[in-house]
DNA sequence: TGTTATGTTGCCAT
DNA sequence: TATGGCAACATAAC
């Protein structure tokens, strides 16, 4: 499920291969048109064929592909997408349902098991609306302890829900909030206004610790997450609570078993012990 | 064989 | 405005 590492990782190796390139052909899926979209009154697949790929940004859990003419691309993995780099020649590759073919005899792929995600052909505009939309990026000083707690102020839903608002912070998802309220030692129902700063202090290294830990390892690859050159991430076996509290699995810190949430809807796995709900 | 959980964003209801 | 629920979708694991 690519959350900000694994998009942070898809983006450093994407930059370097097709900065610069220009793309030559466009080809939707038919059985998908809607993976990729554009602006009112814009065909993207016929507007795209001659513009070059510059620069590859990341806001959030969004790709920014900056392209000549003023246009860019914004995708979205979602939960199973997939962009790949390959040979022009290569099949087909499984659930592709886009491909752009560049001047070099590479393609990049774009290939979702379950449609979730997309590609836009966006304008500056489009993608300055994007900018403001999204919370702040917390591998920035924008994410100060102080910051956090004017952003969780007041607020009654669960801590773990605010974490997943990326109108508040951009770009958590379900395993790295699992994993940093662990490391913070804070219960995920705790209510986010509730919070004093010295846990909103420990879970702003937290947070920043488990992403960055991540990005090291190259992402998380639980099913899906491929970089674009199909391989899987590293860090799954340095997880320490998601994925596991379905079998009465011991707390890596105290062995005390991990119990199951939901929360928002998200399964949710915490120590009972190390993260006590406080009263 | 059918049912359920999976998880992101956006839309809708409260 | 804040929050919760659900749809979009395909598959794996019961």
């Amino acid at each position: 499920m690519p959350e900000l590492p694994e998009v942070e990782t898809v983006k450093r190796i994407l930059d370097p291969l097709i900065m610069g390139r220009t793309i030559i052909s466009v080809e939707v899926d038919p059985d998908f048109p809607g993976v990729l979209c554009g602006p009112d009154g814009v065909d993207a697949s016929r507007t795209l064929p001659g513009l070059s790929l510059q620069r590859v940004s990341r806001r959030g859990k969004y790709l920014i592909v900056g392209l000549s003419d003023l246009w860019h691309l914004i995708v979205h993995l979602r939960m199973t997408g997939r962009l790949l780099v390959v040979d022009h020649d290569t099949p087909a590759v499984r659930f592709e349902h886009l491909r752009m073919a560049l001047d070099d005899g590479n393609d990049i792929r774009f290939a979702d098991q379950r449609k979730f995600g997309r590609v836009e052909l966006a304008t500056i505009e489009d993608v300055k609306a994007l900018d403001r939309r999204l919370g702040v990026e917390p591998l920035t000083h924008g994410l100060s302890p102080y910051r956090l707690q004017e952003l969780f102020r007041g607020r009654k839903a669960p801590v773990k829900s605010a974490m997943l608002n990326q109108h508040l912070i951009a770009g958590l998802g379900n395993i790295y909030v699992d994993e940093a309220l662990f490391r913070a030692g804070i219960h995920p129902l705790t209510p986010a206004g509730d919070l004093n700063l010295i846990q909103i202090t420990a879970l702003v290294e937290a947070i920043q610790y488990v992403l960055k830990l991540a990005i090291r390892n190259q992402g998380t690859t639980f099913a899906n997450f491929e970089n674009p050159y199909g391989e899987a991430g590293g860090n799954k076996s340095y997880l320490r609570v998601y994925g596991k509290g379905r079998r009465g699995e011991p707390c890596p810190r105290c062995g005390a078993e991990l119990e199951r949430l939901v929360i928002g809807g998200r399964g949710t796995v915490y120590c009972p012990l190390c993260q006590p709900q406080e009263v």
